[in-house]
DNA sequence: CCTTGAGGTTTACGTTACGTCAAGGTTTAT
DNA sequence: ATAAACCTTGACGTAACGTAAACCTCAAGG
């Protein structure tokens, strides 16, 4: 089946602006332009456009969706498994929402006070989405997609206090980077510190702790841009140290300088 | 329980500058300001934030949720009510997408192909909500959340080329409004077609037509600003044209012009 | 054959709901 | 006393379109 813009538009429920919108900034191309500079769009167009529908319906930007559509490791098949999940939790949290909907309308009419901390109850998705850009995309490959999911449900469920806290020790550990650097020695006082932070940090949202795991991590900050930017963004080969003083703390060695 | 712009934040999960935005467009003032200038919430804004927090998460736009919490005869417990009932029709559409992912995944499993249609099972919830803001404020509050709900169904199941039927006629609505009120006579040939459309055209959501309903519709229609502003919008004074053509139609009394 | 109406095109400016500085004042903790 | 962590008010930036202008193309009817 071919489809001109409005007839695409009309199947998919879109408006078509947004689909010269999407050729424009190279999201969907159409598979042809006919004679008369008509875009004509195919079958493949047609999925493509529905997997954007998809990831557009988690809340992705535009942007993102585009690199993640456009990679050549993009496997369509894991990521609708993966866009199952997403919808399955943010069904979840609607529920959440919807409940305290009921509370409050009992509240009002029954009059028991309810607590403000309750009274937003489902309405923190963005910590939630803001943890799975940092370790959803990769780690979800290489862990699967539990340890992704059960991370998110221990933030959901945590406390406003530990939030904080959390969020604090975060602050530490870069700060701590930057001392640990200076010494230049993975050995020092200041990286074992940062290396024991940065294993507590883990374990707010990690359901279960391991060497292994948390050494797996670390090497794999260093081989993900992103990870590597996050971490650098202080000091300039700030992750390959927080990597080397992890190792060190764990016991194992780093290959680069085994003995010494 | 007092909050500065942070705290209030925190607890709520938005972003403090959306705080002080929301201040600024008016929508979410803070009880006072205290003797350095910060901003300080008490109770009400926290049940206010929270009131608008639900409507965000049903789509509606800040100046329209502005307008309806501003509203004097704004009930606050009628609206958490329609909260309610509206947050579990979003929970269904995510259903239907949830399911759409499933059939989705079965096909490039199992290799049997899908109707391009299917694809975008779901996904048409705009067209509901142009209905919902079109019909839904109003009628809520006359006949009821059932009769909007019924619509919003009927609409949901709607085939394709039924849609794009009722957009037609709506189009022929305006053009026979212009013409018929060219004419000047409400019983004029022309003017009871644009009856006899306007009610073809209520069919369609309606589900079931009765003349009282549709003679009460078009009353509503010269009182509410909003639908006085639609059927306006190509001739002054069509809404008041329309509503006398139709109850011409349905034989029912114009008080104004009741014989001759 | 010509018109009309519904589609198509590009270009360009407007909008919503914030995010992100910048530059500075205030409060709290050490 | 000094820094850290708040707060303030601008002011500019942005994402993802909506909307309007000005023009081209195609199918159907008088």
């Amino acid at each position: 089946m071919e489809y001109t813009v409005k007839q695409l538009a009309q199947l998919s429920g879109v408006n078509g602006r947004t689909l010269r919108y999407y050729d424009q900034i190279g999201l969907l191309k159409p598979a042809r332009i006919n004679s008369s500079g008509y875009r004509i769009y195919g079958p493949k167009e047609v999925d493509r456009l529905q997997q954007i529908l998809f990831y557009r319906e988690l809340g992705l930007r535009l942007d993102a969706i585009k690199k993640i559509i456009n990679d050549p490791s993009y496997d369509e098949l894991a990521a609708l498994k993966s866009h199952y999940n997403q919808l399955k939790q943010k069904r979840a949290r609607l529920d959440r929402i919807i409940a305290t909907v009921e509370k409050t309308i009992l509240t009002k009419e029954g009059g028991k006070p309810m607590q403000d901390k309750e009274k937003f109850e489902g309405f923190k998705e963005k910590l939630i989405r803001d943890n799975e850009l940092k370790y959803g995309q990769e780690i979800r490959k290489k862990y699967g997609d539990e340890i992704v999911e059960a991370s998110n449900a221990k933030l959901r469920n945590m406390s406003q206090e530990d939030y904080q806290a959390m969020v604090k020790l975060e602050e530490e550990i870069f700060q701590l980077l930057e001392k640990a650097y200076a010494s230049g020695d993975p050995a020092s006082d200041p990286a074992q510190e940062l290396a024991r932070k940065h294993k507590e940090w883990l374990m707010y949202t990690w359901p279960h702790y391991s060497k292994e795991k948390h050494a797996g991590l670390v090497d794999m900050y260093v081989n993900d841009e992103q990870f590597t930017a996050y971490y650098d963004r202080k000091v300039k080969g700030g992750t390959q140290f927080l990597r080397e003083a992890v190792l060190n703390y764990l016991g194992m060695n780093t290959e680069k300088n085994s003995s010494k």
